[in-house]
Parts: structure tokens; sequence; C-alpha cells
DNA sequence: ATTATATGTTACCGAACGGTAACATTTACC
DNA sequence: GGTAAATGTTACCGTTCGGTAACATATAAT
């Protein structure tokens, strides 16, 4: 982690640059970089230059980097995870219109989503080494996101819950994979329709044929 | 692609090394070593020494890394579309039972997969140069499959083809995902559950409550 | 045996990379 | 202004990597 180094006092050094600290500026550049033009395919010293500082006003902030990485993998997923808490205090004691909402949510990132797929996806495709924290922590991330949707599923009244929350699991994911191949607003408006049929459904309410 | 190298006669000139000749072997090693340690995290000494080759050898083979890792992936693509082949072959006429198997078959390869997801799922991540000739390969392949899947949608008589054939994809897709984070006998038995119960709904027999 | 071909061996090149040391410069606070 | 902290600059180290040249050896066909 690495916390508490420099900016004294809480007043800003920049000259010309972005109004952000240095830290936040470098941990957007890189996630800049690492998203477009993959993890191992970006330097630190890219890095540094597009933070607009150097390398060792980097490695001042973070030890490596892999816990670079690691913290920039951290940032992504507690975004998500403030927005789940949206989403809960928006929606209590109506899990089946927070699945709808999420489902629209994940929608529109989806119709923002530029050439190239899902930031933890592709991380975690490029760390196949076990050990590497940024894998760790988009593991333990992913069971937290499952265990999730398994409550909400049984909350939602589904007769099989495990294999509603699979499904969603399924269809979220393989929303952000086929986005490269038929197109995000189609692929987003299909997730809104199954979700609402898979939640209409579990209702009881309407047949739902496809 | 560069074809008809060396091998004049078709005997081999193996020692005690496999039975494939070098070309085979070097594609063999580098596809096991892409698949378990990631394509930019192996290099092509050690491709080489897997394929108790060296690297001078390899490099009369193919004109760079890169196009060995199309080639690779090149292959894994024709070992899809000869399985279509035989899908295609074997339910002649009957759409439904095609889409089936087929959703039994990925279930037996997701049963199969080890840690380490899918092989062009994690290429296409670790790839961003849309200029990449593996990329280009496999954005191709997508495109087919997605179109092979929509055909077989209208064919099944789905009341939303679009709409089914991208489920279907998203399943697929997803599943491939999920397998790192549920488990991969799970995913593999619900996918075919779900496909069984949209073919069934396709055929307006049952309500498949979900 | 000779010859053409395929493979192995070694050594090397240039570039890029992650990371560090030493020192100079700027900034903020007193 | 003085001082301490934060940042910038430059140069460097060791390693790894993709790729090549030159030469040696093995193999097969004639």
């Amino acid at each position: 982690m690495q916390t508490d180094i420099p900016n004294r006092g809480t007043k800003n050094r920049n000259k010309g640059r972005s109004t952000l600290p240095v830290r936040e500026r470098i941990l957007v550049a890189a996630g800049d970089l690492f998203h477009k033009q993959g993890i191992r395919g970006v330097g630190v010293e890219a890095i540094a230059e597009a933070a607009q500082t150097n390398k060792m006003t980097l490695y001042r902030y973070f030890d490596s980097k892999d816990e670079l990485i690691a913290e920039w993998v951290r940032g992504i997923i507690a975004h998500k995870e403030e927005e789940w808490k949206d989403l809960n205090a928006k929606h209590r004691g109506d899990p089946r219109g927070l699945l709808q909402d999420w489902s629209q949510r994940t929608a529109a990132k989806l119709r923002a989503m530029e050439e190239r797929g899902s930031a933890l996806g592709n991380a975690f495709a490029e760390l196949p080494d076990p050990n590497h924290p940024a894998r760790r922590v988009i593991q333990e991330h992913r069971l937290r996101e499952h265990k999730r949707i398994l409550r909400l599923c049984k909350a939602a009244g589904f007769q099989d819950p495990s294999l509603a929350a699979n499904l969603f699991s399924m269809l979220v994911e393989g929303a952000h994979s086929c986005v490269q191949c038929v197109g995000m607003r189609q692929i987003g408006e299909d997730l809104v329709t199954l979700v609402d049929r898979m939640v209409a459904n579990s209702r009881n309410e309407a047949p739902a044929r496809l």
C-alpha cells in the first residue's frame, strides 16, 4: 500500500499540470495506459511522462511496477464497491429492482466502453502469476461479487438461486466479452431485456418466452 | 504463413524427442507456454527449449514471434472450425439439437480447463495492438462465430433470433470467465441446463421458469 | 563418398525495461 | 531568509528480450 509519504501540506505543488496530486496523476495515467496498451506493454517511464512527472517520483510513491498495478486495480474495485453501496441504499428490500438497476448501469458502462473490454478482465488475463498482488485482489473481488449476486438471487425469490446467480454472472461477464464483436449498444439493450425477463420470471408473473 | 521449408523427406530426423516434426513441436510448446505463462511472459528461447530445439531453428520456421503467435491462434481456430463441421454433419436439419450438443461439448471443455481461462480470450486481452496479426485473426473468428450462432437461432425458430444469439454468446463467453471464480463443474452443468431451457422455450413446449 | 539440406551451437547486437544513486532544484512553511 | 521536504534531472546498472550471423554437425538421397 504505502501511504503518507509526501505532500506535507495539503497544497498543490503543480505548475501547469493537472489539478490532481502527483500520486493520483500517476494512478490515472497508469490506468489509462494499462487499459489502452496492456499492462505489460507499457513501461514505467511512459507512465511517469504521461503523468507529467518522472520515474524517480513514481518510485517514491510505489515500491514497484507490480505494486502500482495492484493499486490501480484496488482503485477500480473500490469504485465498484462504492456503486454497490449506492445500489443497496437505493433499493432497500427490493432485490429485484436492484438487479434491474444493476443491469441498466452495466449496460450504460458497456455503451461507454471503447474498443478494449473490461479492465479487470484484461488485467487478469495479463497476469498469470497466481502470486501477483493484483491478480489476488481481482480474484477476491470476483468471489465477493459472486456471493453478492447469489445473496440477491436468494432474496429475490428465485426458485434455483444458484442457477440464477450463475446466469447473472455469465450474462454480465459475457456481455463484456461480446461487446467487441457484436457491438455495445445491442449487447447493452439485450442484457437489460434479459435481466428484466429473469426478474419477471422470478415473480411468477409472465411466462417470458425467448 | 511460411510453409514448405524443411523436412525434405517425410522421415523424422528426431533422436529422442517427440514423434512430431519440429514445426509442430514448436507450435505445441509455444501454445503450452503461452497459455500457462501468458504470451508476453514467455520468450522465444524458452519456447525453443521446451520444443527440444533451439532459437535458430524456430526462426527458420517462423518469421517472428508475432507470426508464431498468429500461427498458434490459427491452429486453435482451425480446430474449432473442425468441430463445427462435426456438429453440422451430426445434426443436419436439427438446429436445436445442434445447439444442445454444442453446449454439452462446451461444458465438457470447461470441466477440462485448468486455472487459466480461454486461450483465445487471454490472447485477445494480451494483444491490444489492433494491427497484430493474431488479434485480427481472433476478431474475424469471433464475428464468424456470432454469425453462425445467429443463423442457428433463426433456423431453430426463436421468436427473437438476434436476442437469442446474443444470449448464447454471452452465456458461452461468460462461462469461460466465471469458471475461474465459481468452479467449472457447476458452470458447465448450468450452461447445459440453461441452453436446454432456451431450446425448450423456442419450441413453445414448456414455460421454463427460472 | 558426395552433396544438398536441416538442424545445432555459439556468440553477439541493439533496444527496452525495471530499478537505483547522487545531486540539483523547487516549493511550502516558520 | 532560512530550512526541510518534495520533486526534477541525469546517468547509470543489470537483465531480458527479439532477432541475426557464422560456422559446425548431422541426416538423407544419389
